[in-house]
DNA sequence: CCTTTTTATCAACACGCGTTGACTAAATCC
DNA sequence: GGATTTAGTCAACGCGTGTTGATAAAAAGG
């Protein structure tokens, strides 16, 4: 009897998998879902199509395995209140720079994929709103968490998606401080 | 010889041509341009996959004459210098949810589809920007536009594309009030 | 060094896609 | 009311997709 198996941990296979998913996560960031296609993410990562399905089962498992966003948002308890709008957005900002981070990946293709886009909420649900609740009085958290993720979504789109050019070019400070003050307030609920 | 034509304008066409465009409309703006395919709208206007092809030539045409988003925002100089932002979320949601919108359906498609983005980007020039412009000072205007195209775009991303929970249960008074209120600050420049 | 395990390649599959051309049915015209 | 133009149907095409199984290459073990 023969079973497909998924490669081990040997040293050799590590690096492939790596390559994959570093290629896999770019092109889910710059394509979305369903314009990244299997022989894409392998020519990329310079290996057979058949070798994606080989360490991850499937397309879709392997989205699944780069699209998950650790948010990594601070603790805004221990922050001023009256930096918790700038500190969120400038956090938020870093995610979506750095290499690492899922959010991209899922806002691309959260707009035509539903099942990313039930993702993101989930998301939304366990990271953001818990930690915009205490900032404010607890009968109005959900709509605050709400505008807050209005902004910072509207952010991410126009600046990373859509690239407005306005937008593209404001420098990062301007960012911080002018959308900082508009998730200050809806955080904190003026 | 003989040449494939697009038919005439007899009533009986007019009726097919219109269910097709309702159907791409819905469509598109359901599932965006990859995840619709031309089958799918032919089944929802009742009729053969070919016709969609011999009234608009091709998919890709049919896109683009469904998503010409006219946005028809109103002359913000005629309007009472305090209440710019809610009328701009006011209309920006009317827009947003009347059947005729070609703005639903560009967004939807805009994230994973380059042609979508850049359309998405020249009605933004040409419709956001103008406006905003004159409430505040020549120098700061394409700042202004960014800034406010980055609230109502997340506005309409949260509540329509991902429908975040609490976003999509707030009632409309109380977006107009809040999210006017952010878009004032953005347009005016405080 | 031969054997066994693990990694990688190749060709092919079944499927859904946009699109086409040959054909039929219906409406229109004189 | 027969001829001609128009609307609609049907089966198929070429292509790209995710995925698979047989097979080769390479690494590891004894």
């Amino acid at each position: 009897m023969s079973m497909a198996r998924s490669p081990r941990s040997t040293p050799k296979s590590l690096r492939t998998r790596k390559a994959i998913e570093e290629a896999a996560r770019a092109l889910f960031a710059q394509d979305g879902y369903d314009g990244t296609t299997v022989r894409d993410i392998a020519a990329r990562a310079a290996i057979d199509p058949a070798m994606v399905i080989r360490y991850f089962g499937s397309k879709d498992a392997l989205f699944a395995r780069v699209a998950e966003p650790r948010l990594g948002l601070p603790d805004l308890t221990q922050v001023d209140r009256a930096a918790i709008g700038e500190t969120l957005v400038g956090h938020f900002l870093d995610q979506w720079e750095g290499k690492q981070g899922g959010l991209p990946v899922l806002l691309r293709s959260a707009a035509s994929n539903e099942d990313a886009a039930a993702r993101l909420r989930d998301i939304f649900a366990a990271q953001v709103a818990p930690l915009i609740a205490p900032a404010g009085s607890a009968a109005t958290a959900p709509r605050r968490a709400g505008l807050v993720a209005t902004q910072l979504l509207g952010l991410a789109l126009t600046r990373y998606v859509l690239k407005l050019p306005p937008v593209v070019e404001m420098p990062r400070e301007l960012i911080v401080r002018e959308i900082g003050a508009a998730v200050q307030r809806y955080a904190t609920g003026q």
